[in-house]
Parts: C-alpha cells; structure tokens; sequence
DNA sequence: CCTTATATTTCGTTCGAACGAACTAAATAA
DNA sequence: TTATTTAGTTCGTTCGAACGAAATATAAGG
C-alpha cells in the first residue's frame, strides 16, 4: 500500500493537481459504476416479473444459501406476513423453495432453487462475457489491484449503507 | 493493452491457474460492488420516502439536468398520467422543479431542485469520505488503472442492459 | 379563423404489496 | 401434562402507484 493521502505533499490549494484530477475521475468512474448497476438489477428484475421488494429478498436468500423466514423479517425490516407473500411469489416462480427445519420443525428454511444456488440465471451471460473480454485487456497483477480495490470499496460502500440505516429517519 | 485472454497460455484444464484465480476475484469483487450499490441506493431512497420509480425518474432529471415531461416519458417507459404523478411527488417533496418551456409552451421542463443540480445530497458524505480514505493508500498511477477499469467496466454494464432491454420478454 | 395535432394534467379505477390480527403448529418451561 | 413462548401462515383491509379516458392548453396548418 501506498502512503496515506495526508503525508502527500499538497499542490498548491485551488488548482487542480493530478492528484485531484485522478482522484475526481475514480470517485466518477465509481458512481458510473454504481448507476450502470443499478439499471442493470433494474432491468434484471423487471425482466423476471418481480418487484424491487422480491429481488431483495430473492438476493438476501442467495447471499445466504440457506435461511429461515424469521431471520428474513430481521434482515429485510418486513413483518412476518409480508415475508410469507413474498416467499410465495418467489416460489410459485420457481426462485427459490421452502424446506421444513429438521431440527425444529416450526422453522421454515429458504434456499435457492436448484440451478440458481450460486451464480444466477443466465440473463449474466451477457454481462459476464463482456466483463471477461474487459479482463483480456489486463495483466493478472493489473486485475489483482483492481479486484483489491473494488473488494475494499463495496465493503466500504456496505458500511455506509448501514450507518444511513443507523441514523435515525430526519422526517417523513 | 495486453494481449487477449484468448492467446494466453491455459494452465491444464479443471485446475485454477492463477489467472482463472484472478478472473474470479474480479467477477466476485464486480458482484460485491454491484450488490453494495444496489443496497446502498435503496437505502438512500427509501430514507427520501421514495419510491423505486420516483428514484429512477430523479436519477433521469439529475443525469439529463433539464428534460421534458414527455421525454421522461419516452425515456422511463410510464405513462403520462403516471409521468404527473411521479413529478408531483417530486415536486412536492423539494427535489425538482417544474418550468414552463417559453419556446412552446405546452411543455413542461423539469430540473433539479436548486442545490442538486450537480452531485447529490449530503447523504453522500458517508460514502464519499470513506472512498477519499480508500484513495488514500493508492498511487496516482494505480488509480488511473483502477478508474479506467471501472468506466469501462460501467460502460459495459449498460451495453448489457440495452441488451436485455431490447430482447422479447420472457414469458408472463 | 377554424381545424387538427401535440403536451400535459385531472379524474376515477384497478391491482398488488404491506400490514395487523387471529390462527396453527411446534418447542420449551412449569 | 398443561401453560407459555416462538415460528410461520391465513385472512381481510388499507394505501398508493400506474393506468385509460377525458379535459385543457398551446401550437401549427389550411
């Protein structure tokens, strides 16, 4: 790692240095990022008949490969007959399936349907074969950089997301 | 540019060279960030009291600085009716503004809201500060990769939208 | 001027998501 | 065993977003 920004020497204040102009360029390379991402779920989830609501819960099923209802209501803020409508919709799609819990039976454990445990459906192979093309392009010492930095960046951008839940909401 | 993915050489089949190790890191790396833009948005509307349509008509507004109504319309797939209400609410809510078109004064243009013209909210400070520490431990001539990656990566995540925009529905 | 086309809004309706309350089933405590 | 708590579902209601049709206002053509 490189030393931090504040042992940097400062150009002059006001003018633009390369620093701030580098800088500038990642911080709007990262909200194309973000923006492209989100039109693209968007797209993926309008494209699959489900609302933003489903293909919520639909990710927080697939992030954690095996989940009960419950722990769905804590993590989603749903309560529990919001979560059973959406489950029901996912299901009824074939996205996912219920399962009793076999060691407490009042438990019911949602998984991801067979064929979409891991990766997702087939509606990436198009995103996917671009972003390998893009890779083509670059060393692998180039690509471990970059694959450090976005890891470091979502991790970051998921810990701002929760401090905005954190706070409490100004007013409504 | 290095040379294509296709020229290089491939370690044996089913074992994970170093290069199959570092193409998966950036596919994963690629989905956490999409995953944490995605929350992070939600996150961000729903703490504006918005809607996901609301959203992405405020997305369109921002990118476009000053549009029509109707090209909202053609751009966002709603209907007109539901184009009013969407800007209502907007309106409503301090976040755009609406303005006759002098030159024919049956359109409406909508702006931004004078003090998110530009960037965005405040809300964004949380995030921002902490990609500037990011920043912080990179060289400048890392970033340019970095960001170069990015843009090119965001330009491909929306060719793949258009993509998926443009095929046939599924099935209903 | 009068007609027709375009841009947006208004109004009333429809549809689905989220909810509270009541209910069933299973685990745990007494 | 019986009582109590926990997990999830069912049912009926509410609320808002999206819509079609009709209304309004402006522009452009004959």
């Amino acid at each position: 790692m490189a030393d931090s920004a504040e042992g940097r020497p400062e150009p002059e204040e006001g003018a633009a240095g390369p620093r701030e102009g580098v800088l500038h360029r990642v911080a709007e390379a990262g909200r194309a990022m973000s923006d492209a991402a989100v039109l693209y779920h968007g797209e993926l989830s309008s494209r699959l008949g489900l609302g933003a609501t489903d293909w919520k819960i639909l990710g927080l099923v697939q992030a954690a490969g095996s989940v009960s209802a419950g722990e769905l209501v804590r993590r989603s803020g749903l309560k529990p007959a919001s979560i059973t409508g959406v489950l029901d919709r996912l299901e009824r799609r074939g996205l996912l399936r219920r399962v009793r819990d076999e060691a407490d039976r009042r438990r019911v454990l949602v998984e991801p349907a067979p064929g979409l445990e891991d990766g997702r459906v087939e509606l990436f192979e198009g995103l996917l074969r671009r972003l390998a093309e893009l890779c083509g392009h670059y060393t692998d010492a180039e690509l471990e950089l970059v694959a450090g930095f976005m890891e470091e960046a979502a991790r970051r951008q998921l810990e701002a997301t929760a401090e905005l839940q954190g706070q409490e909401p100004p007013e409504r």
